[in-house]
DNA sequence: TTTTGAGTTGTTCGA
DNA sequence: GTCGAACAACTCAAA
Protein backbone atom coordinates (compact mmCIF):
# COMPACT_ATOMS: atom_id res chain seq x y z
CA UNK A 1 0.00 0.00 0.00
CA UNK A 2 1.52 3.66 -1.15
CA UNK A 3 0.79 6.39 1.00
CA UNK A 4 2.72 9.83 0.62
CA UNK A 5 2.85 12.70 3.15
CA UNK A 6 3.71 13.36 6.93
CA UNK A 7 5.10 9.43 8.66
CA UNK A 8 3.19 9.92 11.80
CA UNK A 9 0.01 11.43 10.04
CA UNK A 10 -0.52 8.90 7.06
CA UNK A 11 0.39 5.74 9.29
CA UNK A 12 -2.09 7.18 12.18
CA UNK A 13 -4.77 8.09 9.38
CA UNK A 14 -4.02 4.73 7.81
CA UNK A 15 -4.80 2.83 11.18
CA UNK A 16 -7.78 4.36 11.60
CA UNK A 17 -8.77 3.43 8.80
CA UNK A 18 -8.70 -0.07 9.27
CA UNK A 19 -9.14 -0.36 13.26
CA UNK A 20 -5.70 -1.28 14.00
CA UNK A 21 -5.16 -2.08 17.70
CA UNK A 22 -1.14 -2.75 17.24
CA UNK A 23 1.41 -1.47 14.88
CA UNK A 24 4.49 -4.48 13.91
CA UNK A 25 7.65 -2.79 12.80
CA UNK A 26 11.20 -3.61 12.29
CA UNK A 27 13.70 -0.95 13.38
CA UNK A 28 15.74 1.25 10.90
CA UNK A 29 19.16 2.15 12.46
CA UNK A 30 20.13 5.50 10.61
CA UNK A 31 19.65 8.56 12.84
CA UNK A 32 17.14 10.08 10.47
CA UNK A 33 15.01 7.05 10.57
CA UNK A 34 15.29 6.47 14.02
CA UNK A 35 14.41 10.03 15.06
CA UNK A 36 11.35 9.38 12.20
CA UNK A 37 10.09 5.95 14.30
CA UNK A 38 10.57 7.21 17.48
CA UNK A 39 8.36 10.11 16.33
CA UNK A 40 5.61 7.61 15.12
CA UNK A 41 5.60 5.36 17.54
CA UNK A 42 4.84 8.33 19.96
CA UNK A 43 1.88 9.20 17.67
CA UNK A 44 0.47 6.34 17.83
CA UNK A 45 0.80 5.22 21.66
CA UNK A 46 -0.77 8.83 21.92
CA UNK A 47 -3.72 6.97 20.27
CA UNK A 48 -4.15 4.10 22.06
CA UNK A 49 -2.29 1.68 19.84
CA UNK A 50 0.33 -0.75 20.57
CA UNK A 51 4.12 -0.23 19.06
CA UNK A 52 6.17 -3.36 18.66
CA UNK A 53 9.27 -3.13 17.07
CA UNK A 54 11.83 -5.83 15.82
CA UNK A 55 15.47 -6.11 14.45
CA UNK A 56 15.44 -8.06 11.17
CA UNK A 57 17.87 -5.15 9.42
CA UNK A 58 20.87 -6.37 11.64
CA UNK A 59 22.36 -9.35 13.30
CA UNK A 60 22.75 -7.56 16.40
CA UNK A 61 21.61 -4.43 17.81
CA UNK A 62 24.58 -1.67 17.84
CA UNK A 63 23.43 -0.41 21.28
CA UNK A 64 24.05 -4.36 22.51
CA UNK A 65 27.18 -4.30 20.73
CA UNK A 66 29.45 -3.10 23.51
CA UNK A 67 32.93 -4.35 24.95
CA UNK A 68 33.89 -5.26 28.56
CA UNK A 69 34.32 -1.80 29.25
CA UNK A 70 30.89 -0.66 27.85
CA UNK A 71 32.83 1.46 25.23
CA UNK A 72 31.63 1.01 21.94
CA UNK A 73 34.06 -1.01 19.45
CA UNK A 74 36.66 0.65 17.27
CA UNK A 75 38.33 -1.54 15.97
CA UNK A 76 36.46 -4.86 13.81
CA UNK A 77 38.78 -8.09 14.78
CA UNK A 78 37.80 -7.71 18.67
CA UNK A 79 34.21 -7.01 17.45
CA UNK A 80 34.27 -10.17 15.58
CA UNK A 81 35.44 -11.89 18.22
CA UNK A 82 33.52 -10.97 21.27
CA UNK A 83 29.86 -10.47 19.21
CA UNK A 84 29.47 -12.97 16.08
CA UNK A 85 32.46 -15.38 15.81
CA UNK A 86 31.30 -17.89 18.78
CA UNK A 87 27.62 -16.81 18.64
CA UNK A 88 25.43 -17.44 16.22
CA UNK A 89 22.85 -15.14 15.06
CA UNK A 90 19.20 -16.57 16.19
CA UNK A 91 17.53 -18.09 12.57
CA UNK A 92 15.20 -16.15 10.71
CA UNK A 93 11.72 -17.03 11.73
CA UNK A 94 9.25 -18.08 9.27
CA UNK A 95 6.43 -16.09 7.94
CA UNK A 96 2.95 -15.73 9.80
CA UNK A 97 0.92 -18.21 9.00
CA UNK A 98 -2.45 -16.36 7.82
CA UNK A 99 -2.86 -11.90 7.80
CA UNK A 100 -6.08 -11.39 7.96
CA UNK A 101 -6.74 -8.38 5.16
CA UNK A 102 -8.60 -5.36 6.07
CA UNK A 103 -11.97 -5.11 4.65
CA UNK A 104 -12.42 -2.90 2.33
CA UNK A 105 -8.72 -3.03 1.31
CA UNK A 106 -8.13 0.56 1.99
CA UNK A 107 -7.33 3.03 -0.37
CA UNK A 108 -3.80 3.33 -2.40
CA UNK A 109 -1.45 5.08 -4.26
CA UNK A 110 -0.41 4.11 -7.48
CA UNK A 111 3.73 3.90 -7.30
CA UNK A 112 4.08 6.32 -10.03
CA UNK A 113 2.11 9.13 -7.79
CA UNK A 114 5.62 9.47 -6.09
CA UNK A 115 7.26 10.26 -8.68
CA UNK A 116 10.49 9.11 -8.06
CA UNK A 117 11.30 7.96 -11.63
CA UNK A 118 13.90 9.98 -13.27
CA UNK A 119 13.00 12.52 -15.89
CA UNK A 120 15.65 11.71 -18.16
CA UNK A 121 15.94 7.95 -17.96
CA UNK A 122 19.30 7.08 -16.89
CA UNK A 123 18.62 3.74 -15.23
CA UNK A 124 18.56 1.61 -18.15
CA UNK A 125 21.87 -0.03 -17.19
CA UNK A 126 20.60 -0.28 -13.84
CA UNK A 127 17.46 -2.06 -15.01
CA UNK A 128 19.50 -4.44 -17.04
CA UNK A 129 21.98 -5.62 -14.17
CA UNK A 130 19.14 -5.80 -10.96
CA UNK A 131 16.11 -7.78 -10.39
CA UNK A 132 14.99 -5.57 -7.32
CA UNK A 133 12.77 -7.33 -5.08
CA UNK A 134 12.55 -9.91 -2.44
CA UNK A 135 12.30 -12.43 -5.22
CA UNK A 136 15.42 -10.73 -7.06
CA UNK A 137 17.48 -11.39 -3.77
CA UNK A 138 16.59 -15.21 -3.27
CA UNK A 139 17.36 -15.64 -7.00
CA UNK A 140 20.31 -14.41 -6.16
CA UNK A 141 21.48 -15.90 -3.01
CA UNK A 142 20.41 -18.94 -4.60
CA UNK A 143 23.23 -18.13 -7.76
CA UNK A 144 25.80 -17.31 -5.12
CA UNK A 145 25.71 -19.76 -3.13
CA UNK A 146 26.31 -22.63 -6.73
CA UNK A 147 28.96 -20.53 -8.70
CA UNK A 148 30.07 -18.15 -5.90
CA UNK A 149 30.88 -19.83 -2.20
CA UNK A 150 33.44 -22.15 -2.87
CA UNK A 151 35.97 -19.68 -4.67
CA UNK A 152 34.82 -16.76 -2.55
CA UNK A 153 37.71 -16.76 -0.71
CA UNK A 154 40.39 -16.10 -3.40
CA UNK A 155 37.96 -15.41 -5.97
CA UNK A 156 35.76 -12.61 -4.17
CA UNK A 157 39.18 -10.08 -5.11
CA UNK A 158 39.01 -10.65 -8.74
CA UNK A 159 36.70 -7.82 -10.74
CA UNK A 160 37.00 -9.88 -13.73
CA UNK A 161 35.56 -12.83 -12.29
CA UNK A 162 31.77 -13.42 -10.46
CA UNK A 163 32.47 -14.79 -6.82
CA UNK A 164 30.97 -11.77 -4.78
CA UNK A 165 27.61 -12.55 -3.71
CA UNK A 166 26.23 -8.90 -5.28
CA UNK A 167 23.41 -8.84 -2.02
CA UNK A 168 24.71 -5.57 -1.30
CA UNK A 169 21.53 -3.47 -3.05
CA UNK A 170 18.86 -6.32 -1.74
CA UNK A 171 20.42 -5.83 2.07
CA UNK A 172 19.76 -2.32 1.88
CA UNK A 173 16.44 -1.99 0.79
CA UNK A 174 15.59 -4.88 3.62
CA UNK A 175 14.78 -7.28 0.62
CA UNK A 176 16.50 -10.20 2.08
CA UNK A 177 17.56 -10.03 5.90
CA UNK A 178 21.39 -10.60 7.07
CA UNK A 179 20.30 -13.78 9.12
CA UNK A 180 18.56 -15.20 6.29
CA UNK A 181 21.79 -15.08 4.42
CA UNK A 182 23.64 -15.55 7.49
CA UNK A 183 22.52 -19.20 7.62
CA UNK A 184 21.85 -20.47 4.21
CA UNK A 185 25.85 -19.82 3.98
CA UNK A 186 26.34 -21.92 7.03
CA UNK A 187 24.14 -24.36 6.27
CA UNK A 188 25.43 -24.68 2.82
CA UNK A 189 29.26 -25.14 3.97
CA UNK A 190 28.49 -27.88 6.82
CA UNK A 191 26.51 -29.57 4.30
CA UNK A 192 29.17 -29.73 1.82
CA UNK A 193 31.90 -30.59 3.84
CA UNK A 194 33.76 -29.15 0.84
CA UNK A 195 37.38 -26.96 1.76
CA UNK A 196 36.47 -23.94 -0.48
CA UNK A 197 33.31 -23.75 0.94
CA UNK A 198 34.49 -23.34 4.71
CA UNK A 199 36.67 -20.74 4.02
CA UNK A 200 34.53 -18.89 1.63
CA UNK A 201 31.43 -19.18 4.31
CA UNK A 202 34.29 -17.93 6.40
CA UNK A 203 35.48 -15.30 4.74
CA UNK A 204 32.13 -14.31 3.42
CA UNK A 205 30.33 -14.14 6.98
CA UNK A 206 33.19 -11.84 8.34
CA UNK A 207 31.81 -9.25 5.21
CA UNK A 208 28.69 -9.68 6.37
CA UNK A 209 29.55 -9.07 10.30
CA UNK A 210 31.61 -5.77 8.58
CA UNK A 211 28.44 -4.81 7.75
CA UNK A 212 27.09 -5.02 11.57
CA UNK A 213 30.53 -3.20 12.66
CA UNK A 214 29.54 -0.49 10.23
CA UNK A 215 25.98 -0.18 11.71
CA UNK A 216 27.40 -0.14 15.31
CA UNK A 217 29.66 3.06 14.68
CA UNK A 218 27.17 4.79 12.40
CA UNK A 219 24.81 4.46 15.91
CA UNK A 220 27.52 5.31 18.02
CA UNK A 221 29.61 7.51 16.19
CA UNK A 222 26.41 9.43 13.82
CA UNK A 223 28.66 12.66 13.41
CA UNK A 224 31.17 10.23 11.13
CA UNK A 225 29.00 10.59 7.90
CA UNK A 226 30.01 14.16 7.39
CA UNK A 227 33.45 14.43 10.15
CA UNK A 228 36.26 11.95 10.45
CA UNK A 229 36.47 9.93 13.52
CA UNK A 230 40.07 10.43 14.11
CA UNK A 231 39.56 14.25 15.24
CA UNK A 232 43.15 15.03 14.18
CA UNK A 233 42.24 14.58 11.13
CA UNK A 234 40.51 18.10 10.82
CA UNK A 235 44.35 19.33 10.04
CA UNK A 236 44.67 17.00 7.09
CA UNK A 237 45.94 18.91 4.15
CA UNK A 238 42.70 17.93 1.45
CA UNK A 239 42.79 19.99 -1.85
CA UNK A 240 40.04 20.91 -3.55
CA UNK A 241 40.22 20.49 -6.96
CA UNK A 242 37.15 20.21 -9.55
CA UNK A 243 38.47 19.05 -12.56
CA UNK A 244 40.06 16.35 -10.91
CA UNK A 245 36.89 15.29 -9.25
CA UNK A 246 35.49 15.24 -12.16
CA UNK A 247 37.87 13.42 -14.00
CA UNK A 248 37.28 10.89 -11.45
CA UNK A 249 33.77 10.70 -11.45
CA UNK A 250 33.52 10.44 -14.87
CA UNK A 251 36.49 7.42 -15.16
CA UNK A 252 38.69 9.69 -17.22
CA UNK A 253 41.83 9.71 -15.02
CA UNK A 254 44.15 7.61 -17.05
CA UNK A 255 43.91 4.83 -14.82
CA UNK A 256 42.23 2.17 -16.71
CA UNK A 257 41.35 0.01 -13.19
CA UNK A 258 39.77 2.75 -11.59
CA UNK A 259 38.52 4.21 -14.65
CA UNK A 260 36.76 0.60 -15.32
CA UNK A 261 35.38 1.14 -12.12
CA UNK A 262 33.70 4.06 -12.22
CA UNK A 263 32.39 3.83 -15.12
CA UNK A 264 31.05 0.24 -14.52
CA UNK A 265 29.57 2.43 -11.02
CA UNK A 266 27.85 4.67 -13.47
CA UNK A 267 25.99 2.03 -15.78
CA UNK A 268 25.02 -0.25 -13.17
CA UNK A 269 24.77 1.34 -9.99
CA UNK A 270 27.24 -1.26 -8.64
CA UNK A 271 31.26 -1.90 -8.16
CA UNK A 272 33.44 -4.58 -6.92
CA UNK A 273 34.32 -4.22 -3.97
CA UNK A 274 38.61 -4.22 -5.14
CA UNK A 275 37.84 -2.12 -7.32
CA UNK A 276 36.08 0.25 -4.89
CA UNK A 277 38.95 0.35 -2.41
CA UNK A 278 40.96 1.25 -5.38
CA UNK A 279 38.80 4.08 -6.95
CA UNK A 280 38.32 5.33 -3.67
CA UNK A 281 41.96 5.03 -2.31
CA UNK A 282 42.95 7.40 -5.77
CA UNK A 283 40.57 9.92 -4.70
CA UNK A 284 41.74 10.64 -1.56
CA UNK A 285 45.38 9.29 -1.50
CA UNK A 286 46.37 10.48 -4.97
CA UNK A 287 44.60 13.69 -5.67
CA UNK A 288 44.24 14.64 -1.90
CA UNK A 289 40.46 15.31 -2.52
CA UNK A 290 38.31 14.99 0.38
CA UNK A 291 36.65 11.97 1.45
CA UNK A 292 33.32 13.56 2.09
CA UNK A 293 33.42 14.16 -1.88
CA UNK A 294 33.85 10.23 -2.95
CA UNK A 295 31.20 9.43 -0.58
CA UNK A 296 28.41 11.56 -1.92
CA UNK A 297 29.14 10.59 -5.52
CA UNK A 298 28.95 6.77 -3.88
CA UNK A 299 25.87 7.41 -2.33
CA UNK A 300 24.21 9.53 -5.12
CA UNK A 301 25.12 6.80 -7.99
CA UNK A 302 25.23 3.24 -5.56
CA UNK A 303 22.68 1.22 -5.71
CA UNK A 304 23.53 -0.01 -2.65
CA UNK A 305 24.56 3.22 -1.04
CA UNK A 306 24.12 2.81 2.91
CA UNK A 307 24.87 5.27 5.08
CA UNK A 308 26.16 2.79 7.30
CA UNK A 309 28.75 1.10 4.81
CA UNK A 310 29.20 4.19 2.65
CA UNK A 311 30.85 6.03 5.81
CA UNK A 312 33.04 3.30 7.25
CA UNK A 313 34.60 2.15 3.87
CA UNK A 314 35.73 6.30 2.92
CA UNK A 315 36.72 6.70 6.54
CA UNK A 316 38.47 3.37 6.26
CA UNK A 317 40.36 4.86 3.04
CA UNK A 318 41.61 7.81 3.79
CA UNK A 319 42.71 6.37 7.29
CA UNK A 320 40.45 8.71 9.39
CA UNK A 321 38.21 6.35 10.45
CA UNK A 322 37.90 2.80 12.91
CA UNK A 323 40.12 0.06 12.14
CA UNK A 324 41.59 2.43 9.70
CA UNK A 325 43.98 1.41 6.52
CA UNK A 326 47.65 2.76 7.47
CA UNK A 327 48.37 5.92 6.51
CA UNK A 328 51.01 4.31 4.29
CA UNK A 329 48.87 1.65 2.23
CA UNK A 330 48.62 3.37 -1.14
CA UNK A 331 47.29 1.50 -3.93
CA UNK A 332 49.03 1.34 -6.79
CA UNK A 333 46.51 1.51 -9.37
CA UNK A 334 48.46 -0.31 -12.08
CA UNK A 335 49.58 -2.96 -9.75
CA UNK A 336 46.43 -3.34 -8.60
CA UNK A 337 44.99 -3.92 -11.74
CA UNK A 338 47.75 -6.61 -13.06
CA UNK A 339 47.32 -8.29 -9.70
CA UNK A 340 43.42 -8.56 -9.63
CA UNK A 341 42.22 -8.56 -13.24
CA UNK A 342 45.61 -10.10 -14.91
CA UNK A 343 44.24 -9.92 -18.54
CA UNK A 344 42.61 -7.03 -18.40
CA UNK A 345 38.93 -8.24 -19.49
CA UNK A 346 37.34 -5.71 -16.23
CA UNK A 347 39.16 -3.32 -17.95
CA UNK A 348 38.41 -3.83 -21.67
CA UNK A 349 34.60 -4.30 -20.91
CA UNK A 350 34.48 -0.90 -19.55
CA UNK A 351 36.79 1.02 -20.76
CA UNK A 352 36.51 -0.16 -24.65
CA UNK A 353 38.86 2.30 -26.08
CA UNK A 354 41.73 0.16 -24.29
CA UNK A 355 40.24 -3.18 -26.15
CA UNK A 356 42.62 -2.93 -28.72
CA UNK A 357 45.95 -2.43 -26.69
CA UNK A 358 47.84 -5.72 -25.28
CA UNK A 359 47.51 -7.33 -21.61
CA UNK A 360 50.69 -6.00 -20.83
CA UNK A 361 50.29 -2.59 -21.05
CA UNK A 362 46.51 -2.58 -20.44
CA UNK A 363 46.93 -1.55 -17.06
CA UNK A 364 49.44 0.79 -18.39
CA UNK A 365 48.71 2.48 -21.55
CA UNK A 366 51.21 5.36 -21.29
CA UNK A 367 54.14 2.84 -21.26
CA UNK A 368 53.26 1.31 -24.46
CA UNK A 369 55.36 1.43 -27.56
CA UNK A 370 53.98 4.25 -29.65
CA UNK A 371 53.37 0.80 -32.79
CA UNK A 372 51.31 -0.39 -30.31
CA UNK A 373 49.11 2.14 -28.97
CA UNK A 374 48.46 2.77 -33.05
CA UNK A 375 47.70 -1.01 -33.62
CA UNK A 376 45.09 -0.60 -31.14
CA UNK A 377 43.58 2.46 -32.75
CA UNK A 378 44.04 4.67 -29.57
CA UNK A 379 46.04 8.14 -29.02
CA UNK A 380 46.32 9.16 -25.41
CA UNK A 381 44.96 12.33 -24.64
CA UNK A 382 42.32 11.77 -27.42
CA UNK A 383 40.28 8.24 -27.26
CA UNK A 384 41.69 8.21 -23.82
CA UNK A 385 43.26 10.25 -21.04
CA UNK A 386 47.07 10.67 -20.10
CA UNK A 387 47.02 10.09 -16.67
CA UNK A 388 46.04 12.16 -14.50
CA UNK A 389 48.37 12.45 -12.23
CA UNK A 390 52.09 10.44 -12.04
CA UNK A 391 51.62 7.59 -9.26
CA UNK A 392 55.01 7.55 -7.75
CA UNK A 393 54.90 11.56 -7.27
CA UNK A 394 51.51 10.67 -6.30
CA UNK A 395 52.76 8.52 -3.69
CA UNK A 396 55.74 11.06 -1.85
CA UNK A 397 52.71 13.62 -2.22
CA UNK A 398 50.21 11.49 -0.12
CA UNK A 399 52.82 10.25 2.46
CA UNK A 400 53.98 13.66 3.18
CA UNK A 401 50.59 14.88 3.52
CA UNK A 402 49.73 12.29 6.19
CA UNK A 403 53.04 13.35 7.71
CA UNK A 404 51.59 16.31 8.03
CA UNK A 405 49.21 15.06 11.03
CA UNK A 406 52.30 14.34 12.60
CA UNK A 407 54.26 17.58 11.83
CA UNK A 408 57.47 15.78 12.09
CA UNK A 409 58.74 14.89 8.43
CA UNK A 410 59.59 17.59 5.90
CA UNK A 411 59.03 17.51 2.47
C1' DT B 1 46.45 -2.71 37.24
C1' DT B 2 49.89 -3.04 33.76
C1' DT B 3 51.87 -5.10 29.86
C1' DT B 4 51.80 -7.07 25.56
C1' DG B 5 50.52 -8.51 21.03
C1' DA B 6 47.68 -8.00 17.29
C1' DG B 7 45.10 -5.53 14.13
C1' DT B 8 40.63 -6.78 6.26
C1' DT B 9 42.05 -5.72 1.74
C1' DG B 10 49.89 -2.49 0.32
C1' DT B 11 54.04 -0.93 -1.77
C1' DT B 12 58.71 -0.30 -2.20
C1' DC B 13 63.37 -1.20 -1.48
C1' DG B 14 67.37 -3.65 -0.86
C1' DA B 15 69.44 -8.09 -0.03
C1' DG C 1 62.72 -13.94 -9.47
C1' DT C 2 61.71 -14.10 -3.97
C1' DC C 3 61.82 -12.41 0.74
C1' DG C 4 61.78 -9.57 4.86
C1' DA C 5 61.74 -5.02 6.66
C1' DA C 6 60.03 -0.61 7.02
C1' DC C 7 56.54 2.55 6.62
C1' DA C 8 52.82 5.24 12.94
C1' DA C 9 49.83 5.61 16.30
C1' DC C 10 46.31 3.84 18.78
C1' DT C 11 42.61 0.61 20.48
C1' DC C 12 41.33 -3.55 22.46
C1' DA C 13 41.47 -7.60 25.14
C1' DA C 14 43.99 -11.33 26.97
C1' DA C 15 47.74 -12.48 29.96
Amino acid sequence: MVRRGDSAEALTRLVGEVSAKAVYSNRCHEPAAMARDAEVASHLRAEGITVRTFDAALLLEPEKALNKQGAPFRVFTPFWRSCLERHEPKEPAGGPARIPAPKPWPASLPLDALELAPKVDWAAGIRAAWRPGAQGARAQLARFLDEGLAQYAQGRDRPDLAFTSRLSPHLHFGEIAPRAIWHAVRERSLLGGDAGLVRGAEAYLRQLAWREFAYSLLVHFPHTTDAPLRPDFARFPWQEDEAALRAWQRGRTGYPLVDAGMRELWTTGWMHNRVRMVAASFLVKHLLIPWQAGARWFWDTLVDADLANNTLGWQWTAGCGADAAPYFRIFNPVRQGQRFDPSGRYVRRWVPELAGVPDKWVHCPWQAPAAALKDAGIRLGQEYPHPIIDHTEARERALAAYDHLKGTRTV
